[in-house]
DNA sequence: CTGTATCCAGTAGGATACTG
DNA sequence: CAGTATCCTACTGGATACAG
């Protein structure tokens, strides 16, 4: 159980990850889009991190053969039913650490 | 949100926190029960783990006065409360990587 | 028993330049 | 346009020894 719930954060884990996903949940983007949409990343982080989420089934890469490249992601069935547990764990955010505040939010408030 | 989101996943973020987790959830521990039923761990990051999960909120560390020093350590609730969106990522995960594989298993099944 | 201090290796990720 | 190659820094976590 612990395995399987490490799996999934593992998917997760990249500094940029959880916000490509959730970027691509709007719609799909070329690769220059996410790279603009997507705050201070680097093509080389942008490009591990794509690989990874397509690794993972996460993602679909679409490569368009005309000249110059037209590379399109957009999340797979599998990333889309992901977005449901991260719901989740926005929830629970919005619920307790935004109405409760955590102890580190009351010292820095 | 994917601030709010990532406020979460960095609560989760170190190798054993969600193992940790789930060895509370099912009881109170002392700091050697900890370091003996969580696999591999040292006793720096144990101590690093349980302190970044009380600074979070999510655990609560009493302290025994009496010699030789006896700490306990066990979920608040809080940290009860993350168990729930927690056990939703490992629906996702028994639903979709146990039942359905996802390609990186396929290629090393 | 419950840590802390120190040293060290591996990895993530940024900056920059270059390529098909 | 969509990357790759290279270099570099910071952080994570393990090993070991020491401390109250």
């Amino acid at each position: 159980m612990i395995n399987a719930t490490r799996a999934v954060l593992d998917m997760l884990a990249g500094k940029w990850t959880v916000e490509i996903v959730y970027l691509l949940a709007t719609g799909t983007r070329r690769y220059s889009e996410v790279l603009y949409e997507v705050g201070e990343i680097s093509k080389k982080t942008l490009t591990q991190t794509l690989r990874s989420l397509e690794h993972h089934g996460l993602v679909d890469r679409r490569e368009d053969p005309d000249l110059p490249t037209r590379v399109e992601y957009s999340l797979t069935p599998l990333g889309w039913s992901l977005t449901e547990p991260l719901m989740a764990l926005y929830e629970w955010a919005a619920a307790h650490l935004l109405g409760a505040r955590t102890p580190t939010q009351r010292l820095t408030a």
